[in-house]
RNA sequence: GCCCAUGUGGCGGAAUUGGUAGACGCAGCAGACUCAAAAUCUGCCGUUCGCAAGGGCGUGAAGGUUCGAUUCCUUUCGUGGGCACCA
C-alpha cells in the first residue's frame, strides 16, 4: 500500500470538519491556553509560502498543547477593512465587501488545505458590522473617558465633569464652568478625552483633491500621477495613548516579549527625561520655550534651531530675512517627515534674523529655523551645542556658526563629542563639573531662576484615528455647531453606507461626505466622514474570538475571565510598535473601565521571520541599435555563463552570437571592430516565473508557453541546460517570485508543506524561499508510512516487545520533540524526526509499541499522515485526543562517555571513560594516552582541565 | 539618518549554559538493484598539503578576554525589517 497522500488528507479533512473536533468550548474543565496568529489582511493575490509560516507554527503548538491536556483556544479570522480594498474599488469600481468576501473564500480554502485546526464557528470579520458594531462601541468608551492622571487610569468623563461642575479646574472654577456654553465646555472637555478631535497635518495632494497614505508618496510626490504633494492641517481624530506612554513602558516588565521587541516599543515611546525652559527673544516681548535633555551644555548653545511651521516663526523674523524664510518653508511643506530626519548628507536651514539671550551668560544666540526640528516633537524648538551634538555640529560647521566648546581636550574641532562623563570647562557656575551630575544641577538653578522646569518628554505622539477613505468603520459621531456629539450605543452599528464611487468627498474629505443623505442627519447635523484606521479592529479583535456571536456585549465577561491573555500570539516584527501597542493600550482602557479582567493582552510573543522570494532570472539578447536584431526573428536567451562573460567584456558582438548559435563555443570573444556593419547587441535580464525553474536550470517547454511571444525562443545553453540567474527579494506577483501553498499541498501534501516549511530554518529568522529541498522531507514522510505498510506486502507494522535499543531511540525522540516543540524550534523537530525514523529503519522496527508513541509526537507537525496511520494501528478515536508520551530519563543513563581530548584547546584524540571518574583518575589515564604521548613529547604538562561529562583538555 | 535583527560548506541550516564546528536535509559524486527508468538502498561529500598516517587553515572582516570563542567584549563591513495614513 502506498503513500496515497491527496486521498487520506482529503479524507481526513472531511472527517475532521464533520466531526467538528476543532470545535472549542468555553465550558471546560482543563486548563485553557490561547494561541493567536495576527490577524492578516486578505489580499487579492491569496496566500504565498509565507503567509503560513506563522500559522504553522501556531498550528503545531496548539495541537501540542492539546496533546498536553489543554482547553486550546486557536481561531482565525480577517483584518477585512483597508485600503487596497479600496483602491482596487477605485481602479475597476467594484465594491470593496465583494472583492474583499471572495478575497477571504480564496484564504479560507488555501488555509483548509494546509489543514489548521482552527474553530471556523469563531471566525470574525473587522468588516462585518456584527464585529464592528463593537468596534464602534469601544470607540464610545475611549470618546466617554479620560484619563485620571492622580489614579493614572481611565474615568468616565461624567467623573470628570462632576468635578468640574463642583470643584472647577486649576484654570476655572465650578461657577466658571456652569456659564460656560455648551461648546466652550465641550472644548474644555475635548482636551482630555482619551478619542479626541483635533487639527492634525495630512499629505494632501491637491491635483488628485485627496490625502494620500505615506506609502502612496513617493519622493515627495504622489504614487499614482506624479503630482505634488503637500503638509496640511486638517480636522482628525486622535486616541491620547501619550497619557498611556509610563504603563505601556511599565507593562513591557511583565509580558514575555523578545528584548529586541522590548526596546523597539520603547524607543517609539521615547521617554526622557530633561528640562523645559525659556529663553528671552532680543528686543521682543516674547520667549522661546526649548526642550533639551542636556541642560548642562547650556553654556555651549550657538545658535538655537526651531521648526520651521512653529508659532514663533513668523513674528520673530526679521525684515530682511523674512524673503529667504518664506523660500524655506516653502520647500520644508514639500518634504515628508522621513525625508527631513533621514537626510543627513544635506544640510538644510535658514536664519530668521532674530537672537535669543542666554539667561546665564547674556550671549546672543542667533535663532534658526531648519527641517530637522519637528514642530510636534518636545516644544518645536532646540538649543544647539555644536561640540557636543553631531547634527548640530554638522549644521554649525556648514553655515559657519563659531563653536563653543565647553569639553576642553575631549573635544578635537573635528566632530562633536557626546560624552556625559567629562568635566565641563568655560560653563559658568558648572566649570569643573562631571556634566553627568551637572545635569540635576542645572536644572535646580533654572527653577530657582524661574525660567523653566524639569520636564520628562516622550518622542511618541498621539495616534491619528481617522482616514478619509471609505472602508473602514465609520465614526458613531454627529457635528452639531462644532460640538461632537456620540451616538447611543443602542444606534450601533452606524453600518456604512453603499457608494457608488470611492473618490474623495469635497475639500479632501472622505468618499462619505459625498452621501449628502446619510451625512446630514438633520440641518445642521452632519455625520463624521471619516472612518477608521485599519488597526481599530485589529486593537481588540483577540478578545472577540472569545465570544463571538454575543450580540448584548463585545465580549461576556465570563468568557474573558476564562480565556484571559493571549497565551501566544505569533506574527512579524512589522508590527512591532503600530498595532502592538496600540491593542496594548486598548486593552489598558478596557481593564481601567472594568470591562476586562487584566490589562496586557499578550503574554507571550514570538515573532515569526519573513519569508523572501528567491528570483530567478532569464537573459535575453536585446540590440542597443535598429540593425542589430532585425536578423533574428526570434528571442535568444543565453545561459548565466555567458550572461556573466557579457557583464566582463560590456558588450557582444553579433558574430560572437552566431558562434553560439550554430553551437562553436571555442571560437573565443569576437570584438566589435571585426564586423563594424552589424549592431551592438546588449543583454538585459528578466524576471522568470520562479515555478518553471528547477532549482537554477529552467525548464525551456515552460518557458515558452508561458509567454506566447516566447513561443519561438533559441536558448543557448551550457552543458545542455539553461542556468538562470538568481537574487533574493520581496515576495511579490510582480517578479514571478511567489510559490502557491496550493501548488505545493497538491504534489506533495500539506504534511510534507507543513513540515517543509518548518525545516527550512528558525521561525523567527527572514529566509528566501526555496521550494528545491521539499523533496527530502518528502521522502522522510515516506519512509515513516513504510515503517507501516510495504507497497508489496502491505501491512508490515507488528505487536511484537520493543528491544531497549528500540525504546531508547523513541525516548531520545520524545525528549527533543518535548524540549524542540516548547521552544519553538520546530525545524530542529522535523529534523529528530527524521533522525528516528531512520535509526528506526536501521533497527527494522515495525513494532506498534514504538510507533504509536511516534504518531503522537508527529500529529502537531503532520497531522493527517499521523492521524491515518494511528486508526492503521486500530485506534477508534483522533490521535489529537490521545496523550502526549512521558518520557523515561531511566532509559537513557550510560555508564560511560567517548570524552573528546584536546591538546591547548585543538582536538586531538577521543577516549572512552566511565562517567563516575574524578578529575585525579581521568588525568592518569589521559596521561598514559599515546596521542596525548605524542604531543606531550616528553615535557610536562601545565594543568588538566576536565568538565565531566563534556571534555578533557591538556594544556602545554 | 535613527532603531531592531542578521552574517557558519555549493545551498537551507545544527551546535539549548563558553566545551568534539558543519547534526538533519538539498544538490553533487561513486556503487547496488533493474532489460531500462522511477523508486529504494550503500558509501563519499568545508578547504588545503600528503601515497598514507597525519597535519595546516576555517563560522562576514580586524582586534581582545579565556585552558578553550560560531557563542562574551571592542571596532568595522554587508544584508533584511521598521520609522507614525499599507496592514
Amino acid at each position: 500500500m502506498e503513500y496515497d497522500f491527496r486521498k487520506i488528507e482529503q479524507a481526513w479533512q472531511k472527517k475532521w470538519k464533520d466531526d467538528k473536533v476543532y470545535k472549542v468550548s468555553n465550558d471546560s474543565a482543563k486548563p485553557k491556553y490561547y494561541v493567536l496568529d495576527m490577524f492578516p489582511y486578505p489580499s487579492g493575490a491569496g496566500l504565498h509560502v509565507g503567509h503560513p509560516l506563522g500559522y504553522i507554527a501556531s498550528d503545531i503548538y496548539s495541537r501540542y498543547k492539546r496533546l498536553k491536556g489543554f482547553n486550546v483556544l486557536h481561531p482565525m479570522g480577517f483584518d477585512s477593512f483597508g485600503l487596497p480594498a479600496e483602491q482596487y474599488a477605485l481602479e475597476t469600481g467594484q465594491h470593496p465587501a465583494a472583492t474583499t468576501e471572495k478575497n477571504i473564500e480564496t484564504f479560507k480554502a488555501q488555509l483548509d488545505k494546509i489543514g489548521f485546526c482552527y474553530d471556523w464557528d469563531r471566525e470574525v470579520r473587522t468588516s462585518d458590522p456584527k464585529f464592528y458594531r463593537w468596534t464602534q462601541w469601544i470607540f464610545l468608551q475611549l470618546f466617554n473617558s479620560y484619563f485620571c492622571n492622580t489614579q493614572q487610569k481611565a474615568r468616565p468623563i461624567a467623573d470628570l465633569i462632576e468635578k468640574y461642575e463642583t470643584r472647577g479646574n486649576k484654570n476655572f472654577t465650578a461657577e466658571q464652568w456652569k456659564a460656560f456654553s455648551k461648546k466652550e465646555q465641550e472644548d474644555v472637555l475635548m482636551n482630555r478625552r482619551l478619542a479626541f478631535s483635533a487639527f492634525g497635518e495630512v499629505n494632501w495632494c491637491e491635483a488628485l483633491g485627496t490625502v494620500l497614505a505615506n506609502d502612496e508618496v513617493v519622493n515627495g510626490v504622489s504614487e499614482r500621477g506624479g503630482h505634488p504633494v503637500e503638509k496640511k492641517k486638517m480636522r482628525q481624530w486622535f486616541l491620547r495613548i501619550t497619557n498611556y506612554a509610563d504603563r505601556l513602558l511599565e507593562g513591557l516588565e511583565t509580558v514575555d516579549f523578545s528584548d529586541s521587541m522590548k526596546e523597539m516599543q520603547r524607543n517609539w515611546i521615547g521617554k526622557s527625561e530633561g528640562a523645559e525652559m525659556d529663553f528671552q527673544i532680543k528686543n521682543q516681548k516674547s520667549k522661546l520655550k526649548v526642550y533639551t535633555t542636556r541642560p548642562d551644555t547650556i553654556f555651549g548653545v550657538d545658535f538655537m534651531v526651531v521648526a520651521p511651521e512653529h508659532d514663533l516663526v513668523a513674528s520673530i523674523t526679521s525684515a530682511d530675512q523674512k524673503e529667504e524664510i518664506e523660500k524655506y518653508f516653502a520647500y520644508v511643506k514639500s518634504r515628508s517627515e522621513r525625508e527631513r530626519l533621514a537626510e543627513a548628507k544635506t544640510i538644510t536651514g535658514c536664519f530668521t534674523g532674530a537672537y535669543a539671550i542666554n539667561p546665564f551668560d547674556g550671549r546672543e544666540i542667533p535663532i534658526w529655523i531648519a527641517e530637522y526640528v519637528l514642530a510636534g516633537y518636545g516644544t518645536g524648538a532646540i538649543m544647539a551645542v555644536p561640540c557636543g551634538d553631531q547634527r548640530d555640529f554638522a549644521f554649525a560647521n556648514h553655515f559657519n556658526i563659531p563653536i563653543t566648546n565647553i569639553i576642553g581636550s575631549h573635544y578635537n574641532g573635528e566632530e562633536a563629542n557626546p560624552t556625559k562623563e567629562t568635566i565641563l570647562e568655560n560653563s559658568g557656575f558648572l566649570n569643573g563639573m562631571l556634566m553627568k551630575d551637572a545635569i540635576g544641577i542645572a536644572i535646580n538653578k533654572i527653577e530657582e531662576l524661574g525660567i523653566g522646569k524639569k520636564k520628562v518628554n516622550y518622542r511618541m505622539r498621539d495616534a491619528g484615528f481617522s482616514r478619509q477613505r471609505y472602508w473602514g468603520e465609520p465614526f458613531p459621531v454627529v457635528w452639531t455647531d462644532g460640538i461632537a456629539l456620540p451616538l447611543d450605543a443602542e444606534e450601533l452599528p452606524l453600518e456604512l453606507p453603499h457608494v457608488d464611487k470611492y473618490g474623495p468627498g469635497p475639500e479632501g474629505e472622505g468618499p462619505l461626505a459625498n452621501l449628502k443623505d446619510w451625512a446630514e442627519v438633520a440641518p445642521n447635523e452632519k455625520r463624521e466622514t471619516s472612518t477608521m484606521p485599519g488597526y481599530a479592529g485589529s486593537s481588540w479583535y483577540f478578545l472577540r474570538y472569545m465570544d463571538p456571536h454575543n450580540g448584548e456585549a463585545f465580549c461576556d465577561r465570563k468568557a474573558s475571565d476564562y480565556w484571559n491573555q493571549v497565551d501566544l500570539y505569533i506574527g512579524g516584527t512589522e508590527h512591532a510598535v503600530g498595532h502592538l501597542l496600540y491593542s496594548r493600550m486598548w486593552t489598558k482602557v478596557l481593564f481601567d473601565l472594568g470591562l476586562i479582567g487584566f490589562d496586557e493582552p499578550y503574554k507571550k510573543l514570538l515573532n515569526q521571520g519573513m519569508i523572501q522570494g528567491s528570483s530567478r532570472f532569464v537573459y535575453r539578447v536585446v540590440s542597443t541599435s535598429k540593425s542589430g536584431m532585425s536578423k533574428y526573428e526570434y528571442p535568444i536567451f543565453i545561459s548565466s555563463k555567458f550572461y556573466n562573460k557579457y557583464l566582463e567584456k560590456g558588450f557582444l558582438s553579433t558574430e560572437t552570437l552566431d558562434d553560439w548559435l550554430n553551437g562553436r563555443f571555442d571560437l573565443g570573444w569576437k570584438s566589435l571592430s571585426e564586423n563594424p556593419n552589424e549592431g551592438i547587441l546588449s543583454v538585459i535580464s528578466i524576471h522568470v516565473d520562479v515555478n518553471i525553474v528547477d532549482g537554477v536550470e529552467l525548464d525551456i517547454e515552460a518557458t515558452k508557453k508561458w509567454k506566447p511571444e516566447f513561443a519561438d525562443s533559441q536558448f543557448i545553453l551550457e552543458d545542455g541546460r539553461y542556468i538562470c540567474g538568481v537574487e533574493t527579494e520581496k515576495m511579490s506577483k510582480s517578479k514571478f517570485n511567489t510559490v502557491n501553498p496550493d501548488e505545493l499541498c497538491e504534489k506533495y501534501g500539506a504534511d510534507t508543506f507543513r513540515m517543509y516549511e518548518m525545516f527550512l530554518g528558525p521561525v523567527e529568522a527572514s529566509k528566501p524561499w526555496d521550494t528545491k529541498g521539499i523533496e527530502g522531507v518528502h521522502r522522510f514522510l515516506r519512509k515513516l508510512w513504510r515503517l507501516f505498510n510495504d507497497d508489496l506486502k502491505g501491512k508490515v507494522w507488528n505487536e511484537d516487545k520493543a528491544t531497549d535499543a528500540e525504546l531508547k531511540v523513541l525516548h531520545r525522540t520524545i525528549k527533543k520533540i518535548e524540549e524542540d516543540t516548547e521552544r519553538f524550534s520546530f525545524n530542529t523537530a522535523v529534523s529528530t524526526f527524521m533522525i528516528c525514523v531512520n535509526e528506526l529503519a536501521d533497527l527494522k522496527c515495525y513494532k506498534k509499541e514504538i510507533l504509536e508513541q511516534l504518531l503522537i509526537l508527529l500529529t502537531p507537525y503532520a497531522p493527517h499522515i499521523a492521524e491515518e496511520l494511528w486508526s492503521q494501528l486500530g485506534n477508534a478515536g483522533n490521535v489529537l485526543d490521545a496523550e502526549f508520551p512521558t518520557f523515561n530519563p531511566a532509559l537513557l543513563v550510560e555508564s560511560t562517555k567517548d570524552y573528546p581530548v584536546s591538546i591547548n584547546g585543538k582536538l586531538r584524540t577521543n577516549i572512552e571513560l566511565a562517567l563516575d571518574l574524578e578529575q585525579k583518575q581521568v588525568e592518569e589515564i589521559v596521561l598514559q594516552n599515546e596521542v596525548v604521548q605524542k604531543w606531550l613529547d616528553g615535557k610536562p604538562h601545565k594543568k588538566i582541565i576536565f568538565v565531566k561529562n563534556k571534555m578533557i583538555n591538556v594544556v602545554i
